[in-house]
DNA sequence: AATTTCACTAAACGTATGTTCAATCAATTG
DNA sequence: CAATTGATTGAACATACGTTTAGTGAAATT
């Protein structure tokens, strides 16, 4: 049954190029999230997915040609997600490097933004980045660019902070490292996950390498 | 045809226990490493081992019973080389954790231990891990004893360098952060990765830390 | 009202793939 | 030499799964 309008979904073709409303795209996508997280990207099925969604397997190649279209968007959804979490913490900070990093670091582990199934779904694209370039592509740049936004705010408050005496390339290096480290936690531990600890350790970093600006 | 002495065999069956020649067994999980690399573990079949490995799709489920159990395998496999490397630097340091943090920081980027085929099989099963309970607690486990390993040597460090002002459990998660974000590199770059800046740079850290001890 | 378009279903199709199995070949044993 | 055992083959089997397609109902268009 179509239930919805199909002058909102004219509309929204036009935007996009795909077939199918944006709605039920997006049903399709949060099961595929699940089950990715669930059974892994090598126990993915299409039935899975649409008995999740509560829907028969052909609606999901209507909506997504290919298996392959319907996995590329859900990394391309999570990657959007993590990606603009990001630029929301850098610009909420207003060129202000120290709320910057700090925005950055409770963005990383906000449980809105990185819940335990994204994480997995994000853990099993960089498992098979290897196997396929265009996955390699996208989980590289998304860590390629928060690299280069650490880099830069360390560099900035390397400056105006007066720490000319620290290397900010390493001090950015450390700090993304440590990030991860952490933020694997959320694949390990799932709900159990302490992510004060994680936001307090990261912290701790930032207050060891800046004293005056991370008390 | 059977290419090997059958006294040898039998020998060897006493000390493992499944089917087959050790020999044939190395064959088949050596194949099914690269192929796990390649091809990433949704892709990977018996066939294609079979095929790399130059025998028929039949003797693989002859070493190996069920397909699960040849991954385990792989992943016991790449799991003991990593974990061997790691204790024969610790050891080799002979109690000096100087030593035993360098040793462990050229052993981690050691070609022979971290091959780029290695390190994507080993991304491979932490990108299933979420999905099969198995997968994470055996790569959970490696990532919680080499922290511990880093910790205690810290603590070492700490008590016997005069670092007293030093947190021990902030300073080994973020070089074992550090570490493993440097490592991630060789999944990325593959044959181009720069082992010798990833020690430098993991070296760094400990030089900025210890710097009595790493200069 | 008739027609067209869209979202969807359910079944069918074909292929890929893990697993089984009877037969074979080599080597060891008695 | 005969018999047994172990390793291997290659085909057969069964099934899981991605994809296709004919058909349906509802909404929108004319």
């Amino acid at each position: 049954m179509a239930r919805h309008p199909q002058n909102a979904a004219l509309k929204l073709r036009i935007v996009r190029g795909g077939a199918g409303t944006l709605a039920r795209r997006d049903e399709i996508l949060v099961a595929a999230i699940r089950v990715i997280a669930r059974d892994g990207l090598s126990q993915t099925t299409l039935e899975k997915v649409a008995e999740l969604a509560g829907i028969s397997p052909g609606t999901v190649t209507f909506h997504f040609a290919k298996k392959d279209a319907l996995l590329l968007a859900v990394l391309d959804r999570v990657s959007d997600e993590f990606e603009r979490a990001r630029r929301a913490a850098i610009i909420g900070a207003g060129g202000d490097p120290v709320a910057a990093l700090g925005a950055l670091v409770a963005a990383t582990f906000d449980p809105a933004v990185s819940d335990p199934d994204r994480v997995a779904v994000w853990y099993a694209f960089w498992g098979e980045a290897n196997a396929r370039r265009i996955y390699l592509d996208r989980v590289g740049s998304l860590d390629k660019s928060n690299l280069a936004d650490l880099l830069g705010l360390c560099r900035q408050l390397i400056d105006e902070g007066g720490y000319a005496h620290l290397d900010a390339e390493a001090v950015a290096i450390t700090l993304a490292g440590l990030i991860e480290y952490l933020w694997q936690g959320i694949l390990v531990d799932g709900r159990r996950f302490d992510r004060r600890a994680a936001i307090r350790q990261a912290r701790a970093y930032l207050s060891v390498v800046f004293p005056r600006h991370f008390g």
